[in-house]
DNA sequence: ACAAAAGTGTTACCCTTACACCCATGT
DNA sequence: ACATGGGTGTAAGGGTAACACTTTTGT
């Protein structure tokens, strides 16, 4: 008796087979951001008790880094994400044993190997989403990560540490915040991200020094207390420092 | 009439059926250092007026680094190399046109992502090596390359700025310098990457702070002035500074 | 009044840069 | 003597960390 995921594989098996490139998929660490915890995205497949990140094999005619991008609108729904290749992991055994029981044509059977984007994303703008081969697509806490499938758990440690090495020559916020945001919500971001506490004054004069906020005459009204400030990006400034990085030494 | 190079090509392209993933190929850029230059390894393939990255492909049975020391090997008959991967390159058009004229089930001919490698190597340990496909293997200067085929001008742009970015974090010299070596010689080795001069005093003063220099009671004899001390590596703190980095900030 | 936010000041420390000086030594 | 290498000194400047003080302002 063929289950339904086994029917549902099946499918996929010949969609493609048609259509995607062999032995290779992507995967992405989507990071998402509130203001008190720092999450990814991860789906569960049916009929394992594993999750996985989100991930999809491509296009025999798109572009590598469009495909990432495509596979990730397709899971949240989201555009104009900050994506970035990290890794590309090609060990033989990475996929060992997953598709045991499956027969050996079945597509998703062979060796891939994974080209890792991570994305940052605000929780906002992201509607998690289900696909036929998962039965859940939920938030986890990076913290409190459950099992996750194939060699994930290592595609996500290296994700996570780029992610923080980059925080030295590159600019984070934009996509993650609101359009408009305060300062205590960015540092919010970088401790979050880091997972330390930063000095406050330091952190302004820090920020400010790199010349990609701009200031507004507006506050946030509402609050308990004193109406923060609100900023937002310069965009040209921000571009820039994400293309060319804010110092290089030597 | 067939030529030569197409008899080739077609041997190889039932070979890599056989025994290759398909998709994936390896690019390296292979850096070599002497006391004056900084060079990479090229190879040119017959009857094309182009030179190319050192490549190939990855066996169906082998790890992705593996693989890519493997190649290295081929074609340099060198070993312990240092071998970082630095992306992986894979837009559409990255191979388009370049097999024209040939049939459409040449192996190699399909669409490829590369996965780049750059290699640190040392002229005096490194033999370059002509194969089947290419009539020639040579160090070229890196400020007087030639025209390079697909998008192999880009992977090495990349890989040389890569290559910089990681002088920050990361020693260098295993390999390149001969095991005893002195230290204006590893001073050459970083004002030869990075093309510029350093302040000696500074330098002896980092390279010292690290940790990663054992002084040796001998000197270098025979030179025309003063015998330069010598030094050898610390394999421990070199190898941990390798993997972990020197800093990281934040 | 209270509490959060904004902005600034201060101090110490470290690192970098750029020079400069002195010593050692092989030819 | 001379050229190179080794080692250290120093003064200026910039960045960071840690702390503290003041002012502003919404409730």
């Amino acid at each position: 008796m063929k289950s339904e995921f086994t029917r549902i594989l099946n499918k996929y098996s010949k969609i493609n087979k048609e259509k995607s490139l062999p032995s290779i998929s992507i995967d992405c660490v989507v990071f998402g951001f509130d203001t008190s915890s720092l999450k990814i995205l991860l789906v569960r497949l049916k009929e394992k008790d594993e999750w996985a990140l989100p991930g999809g094999y491509l296009w025999k005619n798109e572009n590598l880094d469009d495909g990432a991008y495509r596979i990730l609108e397709e899971r949240t729904g989201a555009k104009e994400i900050y994506l970035n290749q990290f890794k590309t992991f090609g060990n033989v055994n990475r996929t060992k044993d997953f598709f045991d029981g499956h027969p050996d044509d079945l597509w998703q059977k062979q060796r891939f190997l994974s080209v890792g984007y991570y994305a940052l994303t605000n929780f906002a703008k992201v509607e998690p989403k289900v696909d036929d081969l998962s039965d859940a697509s939920e938030w986890k806490n990076v913290h409190e990560l459950p099992n996750l499938m194939m060699d994930h758990e290592e595609i996500f440690n290296t994700a996570l540490l780029e992610l923080r090495k980059g925080l030295n020559y590159r600019p984070v916020g934009l996509n993650l915040l609101p359009e408009k945001f305060t300062m205590p919500e960015l540092q919010r971001l970088y401790e979050i991200v880091l997972d330390k506490p930063l000095n406050r004054g330091n952190f302004y004069r820090k920020m400010t020094k790199y010349g990609i906020l701009n200031k507004l005459k507006e506050t946030r009204k509402g609050g308990a207390h004193k109406a923060p400030n609100l900023y937002t990006f310069n965009l040209e400034v921000y571009n820039e420092a994400l293309e060319n990085g804010f110092k290089e030494a030597w």
